[in-house]
Parts: C-alpha cells; sequence; structure tokens
DNA sequence: GCTTAATCGAGACGGTACGTCAGGTCTTTGA
DNA sequence: TCAAAGACCTGACGTACCGTCTCGATTAAGC
C-alpha cells in the first residue's frame, strides 16, 4: 500500500533497529552527544556501521529518534483533578526528563544541527514536537471536561494557542534547566504555574498590582 | 592584580582578537557551528592556530565570546511607555536575533556542549546568561516607575521572579523559534505578552472563564 | 566420479558462466584488476553476486579463469619456415597481448596475490602457465622437424630445457612490456632472437668476440 | 635552490620518514602486499596515518619506494672474474631476493597496479628499473675491460644492447620465480648464462647444431 | 502432476580498510 | 616572549568492497 511492499532481497532486520536504538540510549547516558561516535554505537548494538547508515544518514537524525522513543516512553499526562496540579507535575516530570544525561543535552545539540538541515529540521517537527503537541491538547480537554477552562468556537485559534502553550511551556523548562542551568523544583513550578495562569504580575507582587496593569492594549484586537 | 602583568617578551596583539572574534562570527554565518573549524577561523583572521589557542582553550568558548558580544551588542531594552510594550517589542528583537544564523544555533550547540563542561558552563552563565537578564531588571524597575508593578520587599523573592520570567521569555522565543521552528511575527508577540501579564486562560477563551478557575490551590503557601 | 553426480536441484545456468566472464573481461578492459569489483561483475553479467561466488570462490581465482580463456583464445603459433621466425612472431604476439589492458596487468596481479595462496598458484599453473607451456613444446618439435634442432635423448633434460626457454621468453617480453614499460616492436624481436638463438654477445658488438669469450668456464659441470 | 627551500613550520621528521619505510618492510614480510594496510603501517612505524599520507599518496607508491630501498640496498655486482660467473652469481642473488616475501609479491604488484597510473610507472622507472640497470652497464664494462666483450662504437645501440640484457635476465627470473613458481637453483642458472652467452640450441642438444641454423635471416639489416 | 532440492535475483548483513578531516599540540624560524 | 607556518598525533568520519546470509521465486529431474 503506502509503502510499496519490498517483496525482493534480505528483510532488515527488526532486531536490529532495537539493538541501535537501545545502543544510543545507552551511549548517550554514557558519553552524551558530543562523545557519541557511529562505530561505537554500531559496537554496542552488535552491528556494522553499515547497518547503521543503511537506516539513518547520520548521527543526528539517530539521537532524533533515539529521543523521540525516549519521550514518547516517559512522558505522560497526569490527572490531578486540576489544571494548576496537572501542570505542575508535568513540568516537574518534563523537567526531570531534560535533566536525564541522554535527553537534554542531544535535543539540544539536535536542534542546533536542524538550523542548517531541512530534513531533519522535519524530522524534529514529526517526531518530537507534533507528537509531544499531544500532552498539550489532552491537558486542555481534560481542563475543558472540568469546566476550568471554556470550549473554543475557531479551531484555528485553539490550535493557536495549544502551540503558544506548549512553545511557553516547553521553553521556560528547557531554558532554566540547560541554559541558566538552575533546578525545577516544587517551588519553581508552583510559580510558574502561577504565571502561567495568572500572568507574572501575580508573582511579583501581589494580586492587587496585577489587573491593574495588565490591560489589552487600547489599539489591539 | 587580576591580570598577572606580563612583563616581558612579545606582547599580545589586540587586533589580533579582535580580527579571530569577528572572523568566528562570520564563520558561524556562513558554515553554522558544526561546519565552522578552528583553522578556517584562524585563516580568516590571518593569524596562526596557535595564536587562537593562546587565547581561547576550544572552539566552544571561543563561540561562547562571539555570541555573547552579538548578544551585547544587538540587545537593548526599548522604552516604549508600558511594560507590555516593551514586552513584545523586546520578543520580536530577541526573536530577529535567534534567527540570524550566528546566533541560534550557536547558542543552543554551545549550551549542549556545556552538559557536559563545568568551565564552559560557568562561562555561558556569566557572559551571556547573566548580562542578558539585565534586560528584565530593567525592564522591571521601569515598570514599577511607572506605577505598573509594585515595588517588591524581599530581594531574595524579586530576585527569583526575574529569573523566571528571564527563563519564561527567552524560552518560549528560543522554543517557538528553533524547536518548533515556526515564526515569531507581532501577533504572536502580542499574545505572548497577554499570557505574560494575564495568563494564558485569557487567551485561550474569553476573560470570564480565567479569574473563575485560576485560583490557587487551597494548601499551597 | 569427478562431478558427484548432482542429480536433483535446478541445474546451474551454462549462460550465466559464459555472462560472467565476458562481463569480467569487460570490467577488466574498462577498470584493470584492483577497481574491478565482483559487484560490478554481477551487475554486468545481469547475475546476482551469490551466483558469482557459487562458481568462484573469490575475485583472484575469476580473474585467472577469465584471463587464462583470453591466452587460450588469443595465442597461436605461427607456422613461419624457420624457428627464428617463428620465434619473432610470438615475441609479437605475446606482448600485444600483454599491453592489453585485460590481460598484462591482471596477470601480474594475480601472480603477485597467489605467492601467499597455494589454491591460486596451483590453478595458474594449470590453467596458464601449462597451457601455454605447448607453444613452446610445439615450437621445438616443429624446429626439430625442419632439422633446426636435434633430437634430445633424454626427456627430463628436453622438459628443463623447454621450462627455460619459455621462462626467457615470457619472462623477457613480460618485464620488458609491463616493468621496463618499453614497447616491444619488430627491431627489439628480432634482437631478442638473436640472442635467444645466438647469445647475446652475438648482438653486442660482432660475431667474432662472441665465440671466442663465452666459452663454458673450465672447472664447471 | 631546486627545491624552494622552505622555510617556514616546522619540518618533516627525518626521523619518521625512516621509521616508516622500515615499517613497510617489516609489514610486507609479515604479511605481504595485499594485507598490509596503511593503518597498520603507520601503526608500526609509530606515526599517524596523515603523516603517511603527507609522503605517499598511496599504498602502491610507499611500497616502490620500499622496495627500491630493499633492491639498493641488496643488490650488488660480484667480481667473480669472468663474465659467465657474474652472470650467474647475480641471477642466484636476484632470484633469492625475489623470493623474500617483501620483495617479489610487491614488485609484481605494484607494477600491475602501474598500468593504470603513469605517476606510478614514472615512480618504478626511475627508482627501480633505472637504479638497477648500472648492475647490467657495469658488469658489461667489467666484461669489456677484461677483453671478454668488444668495445662498442654507437652509443645508440649500446643503450639498446643493456636494456635488452637487463630485460632478459631480469624477467627470466621473474618469471620463473613467480609465475612458474620453479626455484631458481645453480644448475638454472648454469643453464640460463649458456643460453644467454651462447644462445639456446647450444643448451638443446649439442655445440654442433647451434651454428648451423642460429642464422640471421637473409633479408635482415 | 507433484515433490524435491538446488538454483536464481535481490539485497541486507558483519567486517575491514580506505582516504579525509578536524581538534589540539609541538617544533621550527623570524620578529 | 610571541607570532606564523605547518608538521604532528589522535580519533572519528562516511564510503566501498568483501564474502556471507536470508529471503521468495524459479526450474529441472525423478517419481
Amino acid at each position: 500500500m503506502s509503502p510499496p511492499a519490498r517483496r525482493t532481497g534480505r528483510p532488515r532486520s527488526a532486531e536490529a533497529d532495537r539493538a541501535i536504538l537501545g545502543a544510543t540510549r545507552a551511549a548517550l547516558v554514557e558519553l552524551g552527544w558530543s562523545k557519541l561516535t557511529m562505530g561505537d554505537v554500531a559496537a554496542r548494538a552488535g552491528v556494522a556501521k553499515t547497518t547503521l547508515y543503511r537506516r539513518w544518514t547520520n548521527k543526528s537524525e539517530l539521537v532524533v529518534d533515539a529521543v523521540a522513543a525516549l519521550l514518547d516512553e516517559q512522558l505522560e499526562l497526569p490527572d490531578l483533578g486540576s489544571l494548576r496540579a496537572d501542570v505542575e507535575e508535568t513540568v516537574l516530570r518534563f523537567a526531570a526528563l531534560l535533566t536525564r544525561p541522554e535527553a537534554g543535552t542531544s535535543l539540544m545539540a539536535v536542534v542546533a544541527e536542524a538550523t542548517r538541515d531541512e530534513a531533519l529540521r522535519e524530522r524534529i517537527r514529526t517526531t518530537i514536537v507534533n507528537r509531544q503537541k499531544r500532552l498539550v491538547l489532552l491537558g486542555r480537554e481534560r481542563a475543558q471536561a472540568r469546566g476550568e477552562l471554556p470550549r473554543e468556537a475557531d479551531p484555528a485559534a485553539a490550535a493557536r494557542t495549544a502551540d503558544m502553550i506548549f512553545d511557553v511551556i516547553a521553553g521556560a523548562v528547557m531554558h532554566r534547566t540547560l541554559v541558566s542551568a538552575d533546578p525545577v523544583d516544587a517551588p519553581w513550578a508552583r510559580d510558574f504555574a502561577e504565571v502561567l495562569l495568572c500572568g507574572f504580575p501575580a508573582v511579583a507582587g501581589g494580586d492587587e498590582a496585577g489587573p491593574a496593569t495588565a490591560q489589552k492594549p487600547a489599539g489591539s484586537g
């Protein structure tokens, strides 16, 4: 059907695929992105380098897949009864994941590489970004079911909002963890959820200051 | 004092320093982080590789300095009369900067590298992170002067808040630009400022839904 | 007996054999020994690599057979009425053959390979060396029939002599053509025949000098 | 002067040159031509592969130089008082050399390679062929001094003759040793010297048969 | 006409070496 | 002492070919 069903020749070993991705993750844990080599991954997987290059054109694509598998497997949306609690927990889990040596660094490195490589960019978008956005979509749906958020009429606007939330949450955690190199702990998560739900003036000083200044600009919308 | 006062021998050429950083930026523009080579930088700067290594211990540190200089030179806080306007403009400027080939990629790559290199992490913190936090601090001060934000009593809490804001703004822009690979344009900036100042329920549907559900959890501090 | 009489199963394609040897020669012409690859030969022959390895254990053996077939097909002893004329003509023909890109190079390469490979050495001996010695044997017989050479009493000595002649003729032509990389033309062939039949002092200066000095050493034999 | 006298930069290590050629010869002895690898040679020489490739563009050129050095060092013309004795001894020595694993095979392989590589052919000619022709020239001179050979008037003809003798001797020994894979021993050397000095009919049957048939063809020069 | 078994094509596989490239160091001569 | 030049070692790169191995599909010979 969609894949033309290669009929002929020896079929690719599914075993090898698994071994390679596993070896990649193990190597990332031990060595980190920059010291990981294709030869080493091949050796760990008990596989020839050519087998590796037959499936992934380079280190970046391989690592994207390995990281994507990790994210798929590790990230699940909790259901703690309130949007705020779900956000806090998700932030903590995501931060914990990014702190793992195989995840955060690799993601950064791969994204850096992608700026010069359209194919890689596409692969990141499909296997990581789009797939993790499900968390935002699911979280919103639950919040709407609970009555915490209104149902949105315009689906385009809804999609835009989801993208925004995804970028804000993922971006903030990533930046805090990897760029600022500060810990994401429970207090931070609480403050962050507050900012996300109420705006930062609520955190900055007192609740009374917030509403007064945070008006939409007169000319907008 | 700080420089141990080298007295003897041929002094280092200040010309060389400038040429090297310039060449590094030019090379980053053309080639990007991963294809940039020390040999190439040296050649562009009309300098021997030795000279280069006498000043920076490795590629990463060199690039950190080049990027830091770029950020120092390009990022300034606008004063548009309101906190919201300042945030929107800053977001746009920062996004424009990250889109430049020498900036975003390099930053990501260098951060990725830093996860395994304490010295590099420190250099990033001092020459990039801490130095750009000035924008947040200055912005808050102005907003306080305008009466848009209250003066905070607890300096530790004030610092924490500033860090948070910095991570949220920088992180969101960075993630949108480089990971999601979507454009940061005026509408996005407007929405983002709205989230930042009022919380995301304000964007999600209608103002009425927001306040009702986004209460602090009962048991929290 | 010699073939273990495979009774059952699909028989090997004789077509394939021919196609492979042909493709090998074509590839040798185009690429030479060192750039010839089994995969390429298979592709040219429209045959799978497996088919190829089912018949020849490796590249060297395949090439030996291809070259042997070439020699068999191209080398024939002329009958020009005198030993000298036959020698000259044979030398020219052999040189012409060695100059062809598929012959000389391959022969050298295969011989080089054989020094570490007894099986290959044996194959060369049987399919090339012994088979081409027929030219020497036939030539001598004809010369004896013409009365140009005496019939030899001792068959062992006769064989030794034939071997010697074979090595001298083939070796000289091969060395001149491939090592010295000088042309074997009619004058050279004439001189060579002179040396072979009369000894080199006859060529060196004048006939008178030769016999006088080229005596067997007194103490030998 | 002729080399523009590179003044600047670290000079090439003469030590390395020696180590590499030595390692090459050692590797040839142990492994033979086809199993010798550049990486292995580099490792044995305690040198990086790049250092090796900086001096020789490929395996063949390296081996040519190694073999040339071997020949220079091992081949010397004996002076046994007569041309015949000198020839016999030289033949034996040359055969002994070719039998060594690093010499004969390598020479064949390199010559095979050279048929497709003009630069290599030139290198063989200058470093091996021309340099070893000295033996022929020297041998003739001595024989002339002894009165065994006439002095030749025409220098061009003299050169042609020397080339011929060189090809006949080297070619015969090489073919016997490597192609026919038969031993070159004292009896063979004696027979060969006889052929070379008196023509092969002298060996074939009786001396009386030789002169009668080995006349120059009527129509020639 | 069915069974049997070796052959065929295709192409993936584990290996080994290739020749290149970049990182970072060291050794010259010259300023 | 520093600078320019460039050789050096290290180690990874991605490719090429080797010879082997699985596939499913043929194709005769024997029953």
